[in-house]
DNA sequence: ACGTGGTGGTGAAACGTTTGTGCAGATCCT
DNA sequence: AGGATCTGCACAAACGTTTCACCACCACGT
């Protein structure tokens, strides 16, 4: 390791100067000539500042954690990739946190705070985890923000259209003609398929129609859950023409349960579903969605964290609150959506 | 904060005492009742270790970097959870670098190690990069292990059983009884790909088989690059009756190629493809894979990263070099794979 | 009474930074 | 010429932890 005196030595001038100089301090007067030799030695030596000593001396780690329930879901990298990126842009690195050890409630997520491993955390929280729970759970409110997982008194929080993904996929419907429209939902307490479902019923009202309860479930985003329901729906007497699922990975798993049921999509069952990945391409046929700026809202996020970190610096008091809307959910048509049947 | 002096006050002891006690230290000799009222005292008040004391006094800081080429490629997620699996279980916390500012070469993948900020780098290289050059991008080498990215010597490196995944790939097509079989592989200097190639040549020629030049191409590892790879190879005269695909995401391109192209997989075609994600399940027809121990080589890579940090300790003389065949790679029979045309 | 040895701790230095304060010497003003 | 001001840098403390070295005290044997 080199350190400062290391470089202080070779340039023959104090610790304290090296340390000025390397940081730009506005406050030191000194000599054009010294200052250029301080630069000199330092690049001669590949000085580099020891994290643990800056940390230590700034207190701030410049480092933050993002938590996620499970990476291998398609539906969080964009997310990941955001929230790095403006991360990056802030010199902050993102410690990531998917595994069950480090999610809310756990040791291990306690410790990325109390230890200040991180200046702060950037929290997506899994469905299994009821909001209560993880509120409860949460040590330091003021260092963290909730990704489309509010909302929590007293918590910045940080979300999606989700309504206006809602209504963008149900419009759709609407406009090919559908009127038999369902629903496939998040879990029963998902606030995300809440909203999304609002958005639905929203637009269905706007036209004189509603959201038939049997037309509806709440079994889960999974594909598997999502497999479950469709045959639920699809059952149902008159069946749905149309369904809005509310997530990309059980739209998929409607697909393939309506497949083998003997439903062709597009010609008997349109289906479009919340969330852009990109095996909606690949699946057959490919399935039209409402495309989120997830990388955005994670760039967002980092935003609020970071902007409350500078402010509050201690009692947080300023929780903001923002849904991301740039850019705005968008419509992606692909095969899985036409005209109802006999029209 | 509440640091080891507030304990130490509030036990009516010193700051060492504390600090032994806590991380037991087996050279103290304490009076039992002592030590619990400090136990008592820490619990009381809630210390937690500051991490950035504790760092720069050990000099060590329980993180480590995994470098990844893109999280939204699901080829690599497997390999981030057992990273971060196996990682905590070493109490490290891992920090996710996949942003093009932190790939090797650049400024902000020097500044890992040179800062200090994480104790070992874990390295997936990206296919744009040659290995040549990443080799040179290595200040550390002693604190960095490759994954799936060698070899370069002097540098621990740990890779799949890629012979092994090719061999499988290919016996099951000749199991079938196809002979006239291609390779679609990755870009030239790929070693993974070149590595699969060679066990695909190597069952062949077991079979008294050659695989044809004309019936082999390396354009990439993506679904794009595999759209144009399948293209070439299905217009050959003859055409292969069968394809191995060297990774998963080209071998769903190819998919789509051959449907684009009106020849019916598995009837006219056969695909296998290397790697086993989620989508291949999704795909029409569902995509036959060989599975491989992704998530087993990240733990494992993460045993040599902080092995080589306890032995080597400055002078990094023991480079490892292993091949991670437990559990091995695994055919996982789908809907692509059928016996030959007029069979 | 006096060394000896064990018990139960305390003190201080060090890790590498950052930053408020001090202090020589030079320059300037009158 | 003598104080005031400015220039250019050095000193030292502090962040929180770990760990080596040391010491006061007591009991014990002689």
């Amino acid at each position: 390791m080199v350190t400062l005196r290391d470089v202080a030595g070779h340039a023959g001038v104090s610790v304290s100067v090296v340390s000025r100089v390397l940081n730009s301090d506005p406050s030191i007067r000194i000599r054009p000539e010294t200052r250029s030799r301080v630069l000199e030695s330092a690049r001669l030596l590949r000085y580099a500042p020891n994290s643990a000593g800056r940390s230590l001396r700034r207190s701030r780690t410049h480092l933050l954690a993002l938590v996620v329930p499970d990476v291998t879901n398609a539906t969080f990298t964009d997310l990941v990739n955001g929230v790095e990126s403006r991360a990056l842009d802030h010199d902050y690195s993102v410690l990531l946190a998917s595994s069950p050890r480090m999610q809310p409630g756990s040791d291990g997520f306690n410790r990325l705070l109390n230890e200040r491993l991180v200046d702060g955390v950037l929290l997506q929280k899994g469905d299994e985890a009821p909001i209560e729970l993880v509120a409860r759970a949460l040590s330091h409110p003021e260092r963290t923000v909730l990704i489309n997982s509010g909302p929590v008194s007293g918590v910045a929080t940080i979300a999606i259209d989700d309504v206006a993904a809602g209504v963008l996929a149900t419009r759709h419907l609407l406009d090919l003609g559908h009127t038999g429209i369902g629903y496939v939902g998040g879990v029963p307490a998902s606030d995300t398929s809440d909203r999304r479902q609002a958005g639905v019923v929203r637009t269905l009202a706007d036209a004189g129609l509603t959201l038939a309860r049997e037309h509806t479930t709440a079994l889960g985003y999974t594909y598997r859950s999502a497999r479950d329901a469709a045959r639920l729906l699809l059952s149902r007497q008159p069946a749905p023409t149309a369904l809005v699922v509310g997530n990309v990975n059980a739209g998929i798993g409607v697909l393939t349960e309506a497949a083998q049921m003997g439903i062709r999509v597009p010609d008997e069952l349109s289906v479009v579903a919340i969330h852009d990945i990109w095996p909606a391409i690949t699946c057959a046929p490919a399935l039209t969605t409402v495309r989120l700026p997830m990388a955005s809202m994670g760039a967002t996020a980092v935003d609020v964290l970071l902007a409350g970190l500078e402010t509050s610096d201690g009692d947080g008091t300023d929780t903001t609150s923002r849904v991301v809307d740039d850019p705005a959910p968008e419509l992606v048509l692909r095969a899985s959506t036409a005209p109802p049947p006999g029209s």
